[in-house]
Parts: structure tokens; C-alpha cells; sequence
DNA sequence: GCCAACGTTGGC
DNA sequence: GCCAACGTTGGC
């Protein structure tokens, strides 16, 4: 079992937006990095756990946690001409971007906020509160996991 | 293969 | 809106 992260705008796609999808259930689409893509295609397993990340918004945090519903595939909005994360570079055939379905497992009872996760020692080897970082999918150890989950 | 220019991310 | 940090692109 790994442990992830997954970063997205409250204001494209938000906790809230997840949890009124069917089955509490949507596609990961969008991820246009590769060290982020090599995490969905080669280390994620179905069943791993994630928290659900807010950034760019009043309060960066951690809102929820979500389950990986699949194994990655191919990212079909990469294709779209009119999608926003076009890349004429992806080939059907040949994709270059993949995504997993996540799937909700609950909110948190409060947001976490970024502020709060830099002020605790123990977290400070977060790749989440290093600097400059900006992964939106990355892993998450273990040890931070658990630290977290106490502190919520 | 180097590296400057450029675009994007994301906290603040 | 600013800007630091980082990834990608493309000329050479």
C-alpha cells in the first residue's frame, strides 16, 4: 500500500465537485508532468490511499482523502483539440500523458491548512512543504501520513 | 548537450 | 497581482 497526494484548484475540480460525482468516482485528467505521470503508471495500485489537496485558493490544505480506483490508462483529454490540457504531442497510439480514477473516501473534518503542515517538525521532510515544490501528484510517506491523521 | 528564454505553478 | 522556483523548448 502507497501513500499520495493529489493537488487540484478548488475552483477547476474541488472536494465537494468529487463527492457528486457518480459513485463518488472521476478521472484524474489533466496531469501534464512527467515525474507525476511515472507515479500514476508505475507506482500506483488500486486501493492506495491519497489525500485531496487544495491549492491556489484562500486557504491551501489538505481537505480529504481519496482512494486509487484504477490503474492508469491513457489520458483521452490530451487528444481534444478544444480540451484545455491539449498536447497536440500525445498520440492515441502512442499516448504520452496517463491518468487513475479516484474515488472518495471521506473529508476531513477540517482543512489542514499548508500553514499548518510547514509549522510541525515532524512534517518538515514533506515533500508537500518543501520549497518550490510544485508536483501535483506526488507520494506521501507513511510516517507524515499517520502524523496528519492524528492531528486532524 | 548546453543554456537562455519562456511558460507555468502556486504561495503570499 | 507579484514573483520565486521549476520544467520545457529550441537555437546553437
Amino acid at each position: 500500500m502507497n501513500y499520495w497526494l493529489f493537488k487540484t484548484e478548488p475552483m477547476e475540480f474541488s472536494i465537494d465537485d468529487l463527492a457528486k460525482k457518480p459513485a463518488k468516482t472521476e478521472h484524474w485528467d489533466g496531469v501534464r508532468n512527467y515525474q507525476a505521470r511515472n507515479f500514476m503508471r508505475d507506482e500506483m495500485k488500486v486501493g492506495d490511499k491519497a489525500f485531496f489537496y487544495h491549492s491556489n485558493c484562500e486557504e491551501p490544505g489538505i481537505v480529504g482523502i481519496v482512494t486509487v480506483a484504477s490503474k492508469a490508462y491513457p489520458d483521452h483529454t490530451a487528444f481534444d483539440k478544444k480540451d484545455k490540457h491539449f498536447d497536440p504531442k500525445s498520440d492515441p497510439d502512442k499516448p504520452r500523458w496517463m491518468m487513475v480514477d479516484v474515488k472518495m473516501a471521506r473529508k476531513l473534518k477540517r482543512t489542514i491548512s499548508l500553514k499548518e503542515l510547514k509549522e510541525r517538525s515532524a512534517l518538515t521532510g514533506m515533500r508537500l512543504v518543501q520549497r518550490g515544490n510544485r508536483l501535483s501528484v506526488m507520494p506521501v510517506e507513511k510516517k507524515h501520513w499517520d502524523i496528519i491523521l492524528k492531528i486532524e
